[in-house]
Formats: structure tokens, C-alpha cells, sequence
DNA sequence: TGACTGCTTTACGTTTACGTTAAAGGAAGA
DNA sequence: TCTTCCTTTAACGTAAACGTAAAGCAGTCA
């Protein structure tokens, strides 16, 4: 099937009817309409899952809906292009910098525990020792 | 010099004395005092710079606080620092998980940047040819 | 001494991203 | 037809992370 109801959504990404909603609110979204009911494309569903990997690296929902209408209005339009790879490349930067970020607490978090086994084990051989 | 007063801090990480204070409210630090005033230790400017790279990565502020918390009673306690290494463990998974985010962002944005590219050279093709 | 500057506490305000009823309308099954 | 279920819009509530006065104390510079 090529289109989804806001519940096979929800149930796929996890999340609730009502943020789904409010991403539409926001802008994020616009289904097209059954009736009075919501019907997703698949595009749609991309768009649910662009946010939602967005959202865990901490970006903003406005973020995400101004590099959305960039991409919208870059269609055609030489000079919005420029400036959506001018913001893409700003996201780039953002990317590698929370990567860095990752290395140096996995690093932290690689010392730590390095440091407590060592203290667990002397534990070990002083209970041994006794 | 080994102790740092509010500002000094909050100049050095580019934050507010309000966000400073607001992280002592929260238990996060706890700065030695003379009088009224706070006086921050290195050990102090650690756990801000940790706090900053934790915030920066999407960790909220009672998590930190955990986690802080979970070190400090570690300190010769075998079974808190066993639950210690294993709250690191579980920290390390979710890390590994936003490092792959960021990986699919990332080949999202070489991907746009490289068709857009091409359409930008089409445009200009497209006008030397006319 | 008085003004200025910086630090302090207290407390209410604000933004983001939804949660949570509430009220009402199809649609399908017993 | 009645009940049940899913959907809709609308509106108020909430948690996190501070922002923003307000008002007082302490040192210092002229």
C-alpha cells in the first residue's frame, strides 16, 4: 500500500497521534485529506522520519520546518538552491562538531570504566588475600 | 589561579550566571562558598564543561545529575559502582545509536549537496548554451 | 560619603514539544 | 438501532531550562 492513516504512523515511529498533529501545526506536515481524514504518502513518511532523527540530535522543530521550506522553494529556484546548500553546509558543521562531542564522552566513559574494573578487582584479591 | 568566581565561568563557557545557578538549584554542582559569594574549583569547571557537552548532545539535566550522583557514591562502594559501570554501559549504547543518526544525516546532506550541485550546473549550461 | 559595580536570593514569566481531557462526527459490527 | 472505535478540532495543562526583573548586601573608587 502507498498511503498510511495517522495511526499506522504513529504505531510504526513509535509516537503519539497528537505529536503527529503537531508537527502538522507546525508546519512540518500536510497530508493530503480523505474526507475530513488524514492520508500519508510515502513522501510524508519520509519527512516523519527526517524530523524524528533531527529531533534525537537535538534539533528544533522550527529548524527542521525552515530547511523543509527551503528545500520546497529551492525547486527551480537558483539563488534559494544556493542557500539551501549554504545551510546544508552549516548542518555539516553542526554534525561534525556533535561528533566530537560523542568521541570525547566515549572516550570519558571508556576511562571510567577502565579505572572502576581495576577497582573492582583489587577489591576481588583483597577479599582473596583476607 | 585554582579557583574561578560565577562570571568567570560563565564567561569562559559563553553561558549566563542565571544558567550557572540554576544547575547548583538542580544539585548539579555545588561550589565551595566565601561569604556569600561562590568560588568554583577545577573539579567544578570539570563537571560544567561536562554538563555543556552532555546538554550539547541531547542528555537532560536530571540524567546528568544521575550520573553525577552514581560517581560520587561509587567511592568504595562495590555495588553502587557496579550499577555505575552499568548506567555507563547503557549511556555508551545510546551514544553509538546518535553517532549512527549522525552518519545518516550526513550521507542525507552529501546526497542533496550532490544532485543540487549538478542541477546548479545544468542551470549554468543550460544559459551559456542560450 | 555617595555612586557604581558585582554578587546574592526570590519569584514570576517564557519557550518548546507535546500530554490530556473534552466534545462531536462518521463507520463498522452485533 | 445501538454500541464501539477511530477520527477530528479546540483548548487547557505541563515539564524542562532557563530569562528577567526586583531588591538587598559588599567592596571600591573618586
Amino acid at each position: 500500500m502507498t498511503t498510511f492513516t495517522i495511526t499506522d504512523l504513529a504505531k510504526e515511529y513509535q509516537i503519539t497521534t497528537r505529536a503527529i498533529r503537531f508537527y502538522e501545526d507546525q508546519g512540518l506536515l500536510a497530508p493530503a485529506r480523505s474526507g475530513r481524514n488524514r492520508v500519508y504518502s510515502k513522501r510524508d513518511r519520509v519527512r516523519v522520519e527526517l524530523i524524528l532523527r533531527s529531533k534525537r540530535l537535538g534539533f528544533s522543530l522550527v529548524e527542521i520546518k525552515e530547511l523543509f521550506d527551503l528545500y520546497d522553494s529551492a525547486q527551480g529556484d537558483k539563488a534559494q538552491l544556493k542557500q539551501f546548500l549554504k545551510v546544508l553546509s552549516s548542518k555539516r558543521v553542526r554534525l561534525g562538531e556533535m561528533k566530537k562531542d560523542i568521541e570525547v564522552m566515549l572516550s570519558d566513559i571508556d576511562m571510567f570504566e577502565a579505572q572502576n574494573k581495576r577497582i573492582l578487582e583489587k577489591h576481588v584479591h583483597a577479599k582473596e588475600s583476607v
